[in-house]
DNA sequence: TTGAAAGCGCTAACAC
DNA sequence: GTGTTAGCGCTTTCAA
């Protein structure tokens, strides 16, 4: 046993040189030993000892030299633009790290917070620890411009990407998600089906509009597009829209956002309705605490920010393929609640 | 400029040796140069040439190398058990980023979402690593046994503790998160204040009741036991403890979480009772999507999740002082939106 | 089956 | 002012 300081940090660092003379064997010995070098032919007794001086010293062996020596890290660098702001970038950063860790690599986190400095000092610390690559992470979808340091090593962006570039990203299928929102609400017999959509110009929005078109289609159903409407992208969009999606005689609401839902929730409530008997609604993000919690739990389409996070992983170390200036598309799936009854 | 492949990484790592070729001098003129020695007397020329040829190469110290030779790591570990469930442990691991940053340290993060193994795998990982100390977080506050590896290293715990260990601990003030809630109400003119605690034993539970006792005693005013109500954590729980709330007849309510005063806003609503006017409703954590959100805005006080992971790092680093075995108390402040009105 | 030795990229004496 | 040199802890030929 090593000798510890009053708040338990061992002082002495355990080097293979002195497993090495406690064993009575060479570095390369232990070396072998250490990392089961395959094809190495080391005598069981001599391994034996190997083993037990490593047990008794406590040794660990140190990643930084061989890294060193190798060449090579084992680092993968993750920059996002904001963890503080919504737990989204929390998913995406999860999925990174755990996708990394089954790689065996070790993740390196930077946020940023959008400041430009910060972003730099980031790319420069990662780059100077000789990271295997850097994905580049927004918390909301949309187009970037990348950072020049970027070039300087292999990079993907995720829930992002940058026109016109070779870069390649991985982003959500808004498309895909908007059209499996709207399913929702079609397969249960609505067809008077209003969309609150953003204001704000963005994938979401164009995509999501194209799905909810797209939906309609495959039923051979027209869009009525009095019933595309938009509003800000937060509760206080979805409470003061709420009035003209009733005078619409809509059934059902698909919501840009799980937020807009809960303050649609809140005026549809105001004014004695229930949900889904007298209006059905679809939200979009699957925040949790908002979903999974409102009255009664909204049925929502969950925007892959865990799945983007390893993707981009498994594309970065050439797990999945994708082309230079391509974008892998992930699926938005659905989260069946209460919000919903047949018509 | 170095070549690029096709998806733009440099192919080639320019090492020191190179750069100092370049400019006709040594390596350690180099070095010197690079690193802003202090007390280095490098000639003006000379210092030029480098810094040139640095420019011209694209040269990245490698710090790993640098590490090795100097014995010592910049990282810092931090493990959370989980980073999915709530926004709350990306908070943590914020503030501890943004600290170790300023203190020029990396912080390498795992997070292991309770699984013992996960855990040991990440502990081995950053001691590999040879990490500067450890940080231990829970995502809630809680009593908690420390793995032995920790032992290795330097740590501190984070949200959590340790009883009966010399550990160090950063944790939330409960008793002035519950003084605070409570007084928001008294400082209106309420005087029949419901509790709703929760139902689960933990330092949240005790602490802030005896929070609340403490704003009613600092008023003498005294505290009906009656009005110490219980319910889950939770919409549900809040939503259901309305009817006793009401039937006691309170005028205000501290409830122990924000997705509790969230169910009670619902269960107010479905009576026609208006908050604040009928109700004013206080909460506690400050999640950011519900408390900003609700109709109208939720006052609540914040648990202090970057204040934690940034102090548990200056604990760390030895920037503030913590006795062996104590827990350094972060004070959790009111967050004044308008679900409270005078009396 | 095992060991000696070179060297990864860098810093820090110490010499010039 | 600037260069030489000896390692940091490890892996990896190559030889024994």
């Amino acid at each position: 046993m090593t000798s510890m300081t009053s708040t338990g940090r061992a002082d002495r660092t355990v080097t293979m040189r002195e497993v090495a003379e406690r064993a009575g064997v060479s570095v390369t010995t232990v070396s072998h030993v250490v990392n089961d070098k395959p094809g190495a032919r080391i005598g069981a007794e001599a391994r034996a000892r190997v083993q037990q001086a490593v047990e008794e010293l406590g040794y660990r062996p140190n990643v930084l030299a061989k890294n060193l020596v190798q060449g090579t890290s084992a680092f993968i660098g993750l920059v996002a633009d904001s963890i503080a702001t919504t737990p989204f970038a929390g998913q995406i950063i999860r999925g990174a790290q755990e996708e990394a860790w089954r790689h065996g690599r070790v993740l390196l986190v930077a946020n940023t917070e959008g400041d430009e400095a910060a972003e730099r000092d980031a790319l420069a610390m990662m780059l100077e620890y000789k990271v295997r690559g850097i994905l580049y992470s927004t918390w909301n979808h949309r187009a970037t411009a990348i950072p020049d340091a970027l070039a300087e090593t292999d990079h993907v962006l995720v829930n992002c990407f940058a026109p016109g570039t070779p870069t390649r990203a991985v982003v959500p299928d808004e498309v895909d998600g908007g059209r499996t929102a709207t399913e929702l609400l079609l397969s249960q017999g609505h067809r008077r089906i209003a969309f609150v959509n953003t204001t704000s110009p963005s994938p979401a929005r164009e995509g999501r509009l194209q799905g909810y078109r797209e939906a309609h289609a495959a039923l051979g159903a027209g869009v009525d597009e009095a019933l595309v409407l938009e509003a800000a992208p937060e509760q206080e969009g979805g409470y003061a829209i709420a009035e003209q999606v009733l005078s619409l005689g809509a059934t059902g609401v698909f919501c840009h956002n799980d937020r807009v839902a809960m303050g649609l929730y809140d005026a549809l409530r105001e004014r004695g309705l229930r949900i889904p008997g007298d209006m059905a609604v679809v939200g979009f993000d699957n925040q949790e605490v908002i979903a999974g919690h409102l009255r009664p739990p909204l049925s929502t389409v969950a925007l892959p920010h865990y799945e983007l996070g390893a993707a981009g992983v498994r594309v970065l170390l050439g797990a999945e393929e994708v082309e230079p200036g391509a974008s892998l598309r992930v699926a938005c799936p659905a989260v069946t609640r209460s919000s919903i009854a047949a018509l």
